[in-house]
DNA sequence: AAGGCATATATGCAGAATACTAATATGCGC
DNA sequence: GCGCATATTAGTATTCTGCATATATGCCTT
């Protein structure tokens, strides 16, 4: 990328960076996915201390020479056993006392992925109810929650990613139709707008976002149609590539 | 913030950390500010290698226990001799090779300030205009410039950081009027609107402006006008905090 | 094959929000 | 008081959004 001059090599072939402090990074994954019109973490229970037994968010330690984002579809892979189609980053958490073994710097990042592709690998595994409330932009507290509504406790500061998490992709939907994510490569608009509803919370007007969709020239229609539903099959369409 | 049990407390006691595979972690910060209607960012030149007398970002790599905003907000005091009051994570830069000493974590920052506010402490450090083409949402490659138009090469990968920072302003100007934290406490609409066209690097309607913001109710009229401006003074607003 | 059913899709319209184009008000300098 | 420059307000055109309704279509039952 960046291109050095020869003084530069010579420094650099004399360079010591031990001499520097330096700190241990991990890298989380927030892996969201619509069930039966409910949003959806997957978590995994902690084996080890700190928070043995808890539940938190799949991840681990970077290693040296490591890509980060190389490091959340590693995570993903292993836990979900599934590659990662729509993976961002969402923030760092560098919090001093996040992690009371030692200070350890989290990258965090976000997956959105259809139920149909995610596995749960072992039974350290289970998917969650996600519950964030509205509230500001900075993203209130979230809640993971059990089928029968029962709250989970978090490891960590992982209900304060999850929060943001949600957050971030709530506003995302403002202005990108990132609901495709969670679903089949080909869907309907209902099933898009479930997905949406889903995730804000409320109920979205139908022709508005059929319009507002179609009009984003995001979507393209593949041109055939749903079968044996029951009832008239809806067109189908896939995601867009860029733009 | 975490309730930690008996058995971590014991385990804790025992943990060794040196075990684990380290980063050098550095935080670097985007200052910007407007001035005479243009977008400009703070850089300093680095005096040591590598990179030596390229212009670069301000900051420094975080020290153990040191909080990562405190870090910026300890750049932005040591090269700019302010305060910060608008201060947001960015995003963190990982690649493995974008310092050619060793693996560096950037922790990227951006800082919006009034110009009345920076100081340029010493005479490594200059302003220097920022131009970033429009494109799509990743964010298109940043230029900074001299007064002249003369291009600037950054060191590392910063031109992409600043790029980054661009488009996060220009995505949050939708939505928020973060404009007023590069203007003094007390400003009117038309100043307000100046700062978001220069970011936005296009006009706005002036009628349009106005019922947006005074409707958003972010802005509270402080009851006073701008003074002897040699025409009709306008009313002055202050940032109403949060909400 | 006909008709019922459930949902997709299309259309019309009212109200809200947003752009564009003035017109008018106000303070300052002379 | 007059002219200038800009603030502020008004008015209209345009687009967006929500709601209601009408129609189309495939599947199912009989």
């Amino acid at each position: 990328m960046t291109t050095i001059s020869e003084e530069d090599r010579r420094f650099l072939e004399t360079y010591d960076d031990t001499r520097y402090e330096k700190h241990s990074v991990a890298v989380d994954v927030v892996i969201l996915t619509v069930r039966e019109k409910r949003l959806h973490v997957l978590l995994h229970r902690r084996s080890n201390r700190p928070f043995q037994g808890r539940w938190a968010l799949p991840g681990g330690f970077l290693r040296k020479g490591e890509d980060m984002a190389a490091a959340a579809e590693g995570a993903l892979r292993r836990k979900a056993g599934v590659d990662a189609e729509y993976l961002e980053q969402l923030y760092t958490f560098g919090g001093v006392d996040r992690d009371p073994r030692t200070r350890v710097i989290s990258v965090a990042y976000y997956a959105l992925l259809p139920t149909s592709k995610l596995s749960l690998r072992d039974d350290s595994l289970r998917f969650a109810l996600v519950h964030v409330p509205w509230e500001g932009e900075a993203g209130g507290p979230a809640q993971a929650r059990k089928e029968n509504g029962e709250s989970l406790a978090l490891a960590f500061d992982h209900e304060r990613i999850l929060g943001m998490a949600v957050q971030r992709i709530r506003g995302k939907l403002d202005y990108s139709p990132i609901g495709y994510a969670m679903l089949p490569p080909h869907f309907t608009l209902r099933e898009l707008q479930e997905v949406h509803e889903t995730i804000l919370d409320r109920k979205l007007n139908k022709a508005s976002f059929r319009r507002r969709l179609l009009a984003s020239k995001q979507l393209l229609p593949i041109g055939r149609k749903e079968l044996s539903v029951g009832h008239r099959p809806a067109a189908l369409y896939r995601w867009k590539e860029d733009e």
